[in-house]
RNA sequence: GGGCGAAUGGCGGAACUGGUAGACGCGCACGACUCAAAAUCGUGUUUCGCAAGAAGUGAGAGUUCGAUUCUCUCUUCGCCCA
């Protein structure tokens, strides 16, 4: 008996695909189409599982709905611009674009090996001026939409990378990459316009019912819409200085303001900057980064002003204003007022500063005093200390109607703020994409005419310098435009402006004048289903919803809102973490063991290794597994089979060794399981009855079973399916049973296979005759009628018998025949029945007493 | 501190709208083949018990004829936000 040799009949089949296009995909009307989707990958070098995992459950769907005859577009392509190749240059000497494209060709080679159904002929990179000429074009566009704009802004400064970050590039106050922490920087950066929308991207999260709630609950925090009132302090103290606008969501407890709190950068610091203290003040506010975290955790400090506010519900209440390191001056105006009673922050800062605490809401069972110590009371209650505001319910009532109350006297008004704050594009980097703006010698901004397009980056340029390596670039960076003089813009795009559009460009990515066609956005569009990491739950998926309405703001062109119709989030792959004597990690694939138990170094057989938990793979605790390796010594449909089967895939997989080789082995049982059924000889050709009985019967349940399995993403069960069906056919083959029906069935079988294990299959169907595209099998209902049943028998929600029994049987017979068989009535001695309750051919429950 | 989610054998995990808990795989044990080992194949494998049987899905309560599934309280873990 021929072993399965994977890796030629693998090899073969790539061919074959390649050859003849058979995931190439065209627009075509008269058929319903599929955009499936997966992240495109970052160029780093080599794939890792991660990859593998991510695009073997897209090729998994993708391949499912080519057989369901959907128009499928499985697209590929990169996101190639970004601060790793930049970095890798710098410290060999390389050019970045060479870097790059080297990895991609690594990887392409790499990802190819997978046997994925993905139409290569759409390929793109976004470090190709092919693409990032139309990114130019959009940002000239969203300016003149007033989409994008420039101001000078506190950034968060990453000094290792020595670029801006976004806030969520900042993660426990340290540079998301680099790890360094962030400090406090103003600068003159580009902004994208994405607050404009927040009620458009808050509502269309309701509509996005595929996407799994947790993505929707983040994002929906993330815009974090918040109703409140705007109240205007009078001040006393500087004739110059009025009053101040403070946004509040907690108007209710006004009575209890003992301070206002102002940011350092808010319009009246003017009166202030030539003062010695306030300037060492501010000095010492730089030093907390502008994170929302960074700013919570950090001490809170003030600085006193001789200002008095005036509280609009009480004027004789009058209350110092600060200067605080707690509050934002993109939030809300820049102001609050401060109620230490029922806001934590409030009641350290009056805490330090010695001020007052009055408490305005208690417990609903408070009887008596209710004294606020080092705790804010934040919950539910009832308003007291609060005059004409007295007895309201907490949060109930006491919002909307202090609200209303303002309101009447002129006093406040009712206003929704949002926490998402603009998208600031700008980044001090070389390896981006240019934008298109210059400014004329008293630094003016002008757009870069359109037919100038693409602004091309420099080749071949100095790399090592401190800061942007394009502001050195004096050739690139002075232009003339009708014969004046500019200077360039040297800024370059966040990546993030490179994803949020990339899925438009995979429908038309030929498309010459623009980046898209508007005929085949509309057909593609949108994705149904998009795969890829929860880490982007936020970020990317934001970012891409913004980049929608931003397209088709002020000049409609889409036919659909929402860019992806469907999210699925895969969990990430684990691996055992190991160490040496000396505590440093060591590679799995440096470590043996014989009993699972104690592990050893293979290039020092004494020496024992530590094993830790296990952790998603990383470079930096080097437990990673190399997927080209592992491909090569065990093939492409094992490495699928295996990467799907022991987890969920939304949930973290743990690597194991063993299981890999158990689905390899599982593919060789198969391949000789194949050739037995191809060889069969049945002694008397079969019974035709009973192998229709027990062979189509068993054939249509485990495709109903996978299908069902496959609509929901229950891949792990369906490769458990595939096992189950090898256990049931390896049973049937030496049984008389009709050869013909076991073959049409078995092909059956094995076109449910294609999509976990396209090769595998293809060969298996190839070598019973069966060429071409497959239709997804059809399940025949009437197979899965059954004329028998087992009934299970309860005495008192007791299982204690099964009873076989003829389907469609009514209760008294059932119970006739339970008090008869002495099989059954035996749990029935001296006991009366009190209740019966029959779930038709399933369940019995007899109640007795 | 807030939000969301999870908890099932030695391990990864199954179980449709409440109806036979533990599918399938790994591991382990025993057996076959072999001089022997590996590989392969077969049988078994929730726990306690010789057995009949009993207990059992993180803990405790509740609803129900019946709960892994629904409700409440708690514990632990994970993720996100602060």
């Amino acid at each position: 008996m021929d072993r399965y040799n994977f890796k030629i009949i693998e090899k073969k089949w790539q061919e074959f695909w390649e050859k003849n296009k058979t995931f190439k995909s065209k627009l075509n009307k008269n058929k319903k189409k599929f955009y499936c989707l997966e992240m495109f990958p970052y160029p780093s070098g080599k794939i890792h599982m991660g990859h593998v995992r991510n695009y073997t459950i897209g090729d998994v769907l993708a391949r499912y709905k080519i057989m369901q005859n959907y128009n499928v577009l499985h697209p590929m392509g990169w996101d190639s611009f970004g601060m790793p190749a930049e970095n890798a240059a710098r410290q060999n000497n390389l050019d970045p674009k060479n870097w790059t494209n080297q990895n991609i060709s690594v990887m392409k080679t790499q990802l190819k090996k997978l046997g994925l159904s993905i139409d290569w002929d759409r390929e793109i990179s976004t470090c190709s001026s092919d693409y990032y000429k139309h990114q130019q074009l959009f940002f000239l566009e969203l300016f003149e939409k007033g989409l994008v704009y420039r101001k000078e802004n506190y950034v968060n400064w990453d000094p290792i990378d020595e670029t801006v970050l976004a806030n969520e590039q900042v993660i426990d106050g340290r540079g998301w990459r680099s790890g360094a922490l962030v400090e406090r920087k103003k600068l003159n950066q580009w902004f994208f316009n994405i607050s404009k929308f927040s009620e458009e991207l808050l509502n269309g999260l309701e509509k996005l019912k595929e996407w799994p709630k947790k993505v929707t609950t983040m994002q929906k925090n993330w815009i974090g819409k918040s109703f409140g009132c705007e109240i205007d302090f009078k001040i006393e103290g500087n004739n110059s200085i009025n009053n101040i606008k403070c946004f509040t969501t907690r108007p209710d407890t006004l009575f209890g303001f003992s301070f206002l709190a102002v940011s350092i950068d808010h319009p009246i610091s003017k009166f202030y900057e030539k003062n010695d203290d306030f300037i060492k003040f501010k000095k010492e506010c730089s030093k907390t980064g502008t994170t929302e975290e960074s700013i919570a955790q950090a001490e809170k400090i003030g600085f006193k002003t001789e200002l008095t506010a005036i509280n609009p519900l009480d004027e004789k209440i009058k209350v110092p204003v600060y200067f605080a390191n707690f509050v934002l001056m993109d939030y809300g105006f820049g102001a609050v007022f401060g109620c230490p009673a029922h806001d934590q922050r409030d009641l350290d800062f009056a805490i330090k500063y010695n001020l007052k605490v009055t408490p305005v809401v208690k417990p609903q069972d408070s009887n008596g005093d209710f004294k606020i110590k080092n705790k804010a009371y934040t919950d539910k209650g009832i308003i007291f200390n609060s005059n004409f505001l007295n007895g309201l319910k907490v949060p109930e009532e006491s919002i909307s109607k202090t609200i209303e109350i303002l309101e009447k006297r002129k006093l406040g008004k009712k206003k929704i703020n949002f926490r998402l704050k603009d998208w600031g594009v700008s980044r001090q980097r070389y390896w981006g994409c240019p934008i298109p703006i210059a400014y004329d010698e008293n630094n003016n901004i002008i757009k870069i005419p359109k037919e100038k397009l693409p602004i091309n980056l420099p080749e071949n340029i100095k790399l090592n310098t401190k800061g942007n390596p394009l502001d050195h670039q004096n050739d690139w960076k002075n232009i003339t435009i009708d014969g004046k003089k500019y200077t360039r813009e040297t800024d370059t795009l966040d990546t993030f402006v490179d994803s949020s559009w990339y899925f438009l460009r995979f429908c038309s990515p030929e498309n010459k004048n623009y980046g898209y066609d508007n005929e085949e956005i509309n057909y593609w569009m949108p994705v149904d289903q998009y795969i890829g990491g929860v880490e982007h739950a936020i970020l990317h998926l934001l970012y891409s919803r913004f980049f929608m309405h931003a397209l088709n703001y002020k000049n409609k062109k889409f036919n659909f809102k929402e860019p992806f119709k469907g999210l699925f989030t895969q969990g990430m792959v684990c691996h055992e973490t190991y160490k040496d004597k000396n505590n440093n990690w060591v590679n799995p694939e440096e470590v043996f063991t014989k009993d699972g138990k104690n592990y050893f170094k293979k290039i020092n057989e004494k020496e024992k290794i530590k094993v830790g938990p296990s952790e998603s793979m990383s470079k930096s605790k080097k437990n990673t597994i190399d997927p080209e390796t592992i491909i090569d010594s065990y093939g492409a449909d094992a490495v699928r089979l295996f990467i799907l089967s022991d987890s969920p895939p939304e949930k973290d997989v743990q690597w194991s060794e063993q299981g890999m080789a158990a689905s390899y082995k599982f593919l060789q049982k198969f391949w000789t399981l194949h050739k037995n059924i191809k060889n069969i000889s049945s002694k008397n050709d079969g019974d035709e009855k009973e192998s229709t009985v027990e062979v189509n019967r068993f054939t249509n349940e485990i495709i109903k079973k996978i299908t069902q399995n496959l609509e929901k993403f229950h891949y792990n069960v369906i490769v458990a399916n595939l096992y189950e069906t090898y256990n049931f056919l390896i049973k049937i083959i030496n049984k008389p049973l009709n050869k013909k029906i076991i073959l049409d069935n078995y092909i059956e079988i094995l076109k449910t296979m294609t999509p976990i294990v396209p090769h595998f299959a293809s060969e298996c169907l190839e070598d019973l005759g069966e060429k071409g595209h497959k239709n997804w099998p059809k399940i025949n209902e009437k197979y899965l009628e059954k004329e028998n049943v087992n009934i299970v028998l309860q005495i008192n929600g007791k299982k204690r018998a099964i009873i076989f029994s003829k389907k469609n049987v009514d209760k008294e017979t059932l119970v006739d025949e339970i008090k008869n068989n002495t099989q059954y009535n035996k749990f029935l001695e001296n006991k009366k029945i009190v209740r019966n309750i029959y779930v038709k051919d399933r369940l019995i429950n007899l109640i007795v007493e």
